[in-house]
DNA sequence: TCCTAATCGATAAATATTTATCGATATAAA
DNA sequence: TTTATATCGATAAATATTTATCGATTAGGA
């Protein structure tokens, strides 16, 4: 069911990536030039081993003794995920989330940028959020095919979800990052990573509760 | 390293089983009363031996021919999940996203609520979002104290993210929804869940990429 | 009433992921 | 120059997770 191609990266190994890409971003910025697994490991909350079999996915290669030249390491992170080349984006649903997507500015830092954000609504059509204008929503296909976007991303309630997204994958779009909870039926070929906030939430409330409550009592 | 207790319920079941609360909530909206596995894997793309385990650890049993009752088996994900007791939050950063979260009216569903927000910032202090106040942050420590509040929600930058939740922790903040892209460092005691959204957006370029690019040439 | 088909629950097999171990090697200190 | 040690890379073991299989059971139709 869904897609079968086999990834290279393992799907939990390529979650841990992009944090390590974060961590040694911020150790470079320190002035630190060469990290050992360990030391990433420590940082992280992981085992050293784990680290040295993540990053030998990427290609990069380590030194007895000293570990990896930092900014080497970087940049096989850095081809290894795709920052190296430019992703733009096309947001829509301008609500609250919406609005605080259009805001991030760390998408940046890899190389991602929100072209534009649609939405239906007159109170916004025509505003401008952080540089990024707020058009109308049937404006979507046309410019989208006409700009190859091929990244969507989905801040529309539940209910509209699915319509959006079938417009999207219409209009070109092939790979959705979607806020809304449900589970968007789409061909194959569409790479859908689902953000659901209310049910990331309540995996933090589970934990709390089986480390409080102690077992479930039976 | 960190917490080494047992999870009764493994962690990839674990996040599975909101999304089908979600799921199974629409359903009963619809008129739905029964159920069965294959239905929903159907739904959410999995296969149905997979729903059928998820589904056990809840303690809900289905019958042959038929399924399970819609409404026992919502009744056994509240329970299990935790939903079935009002849990209050305290948010911290009142940025766009914190400005989002506050917005989002779900997490009442599910028995979860923001009680109040606190910044630094004098633009914000003293406002009202969507009915829960803007405290100045100082304020957070007796506050916390005196409602006995345990969830935290980390939203301010990065560089601040670490300080933050030390306050917090030792205001008797013992769960941490942290919304910064760094690794906090903090005892063990305390269960912290990140929500890495730069991290998860670079997952869904590699997926991208490694579906489009074909695999890594070599 | 009897038969068929759909479904669960349990057990077993297959696969994926994490963790342990160990030899080789390069750095830095003696 | 020699030696001690931190580290990597590779391989193997252990563990966790997913998927397959099969008997038992029940609803619904013949």
């Amino acid at each position: 069911m869904g897609d079968k191609r086999i990834p290279q990266i393992p799907l939990p190994t390529l979650k841990r990536l992009p944090v390590y890409y974060q961590y040694l971003t911020r150790q470079a910025r320190k002035g630190v030039t060469d990290i050992s697994c360990a030391s990433i490991a420590k940082a992280m909350g992981l085992v050293a081993v784990q680290v040295r079999k993540d990053l030998q996915l990427t290609g990069a290669v380590g030194r007895p003794k000293t570990g990896y030249r930092l900014k080497e390491l970087l940049e096989a992170l850095e081809r290894t995920l795709g920052y190296d080349n430019k992703t733009e984006m096309f947001l829509v649903g301008v609500g609250s989330l919406g609005k605080a997507l259009l805001h991030y500015r760390r998408f940046g830092d890899y190389n991602i940028g929100i072209a534009a954000a649609f939405d239906v609504s007159e109170d916004v059509i025509g505003t401008e959020i952080d540089g990024k204008p707020v058009l109308p929503f049937r404006k979507f296909p046309s410019l989208c095919r006409r700009l190859h976007v091929k990244f969507g991303i989905i801040c529309v309630p539940a209910e509209a979800a699915q319509e959006v997204a079938n417009i999207m994958v219409s209009s070109g779009i092939e790979a959705i990052w979607n806020f809304a909870p449900i589970t968007l039926e789409l061909p194959d070929m569409v790479i859908v990573h689902n953000e659901n906030l209310t049910a990331s939430l309540s995996i933090l409330l589970k934990k709390y509760k089986t480390q409080h409550t102690g077992s479930e009592r039976e």
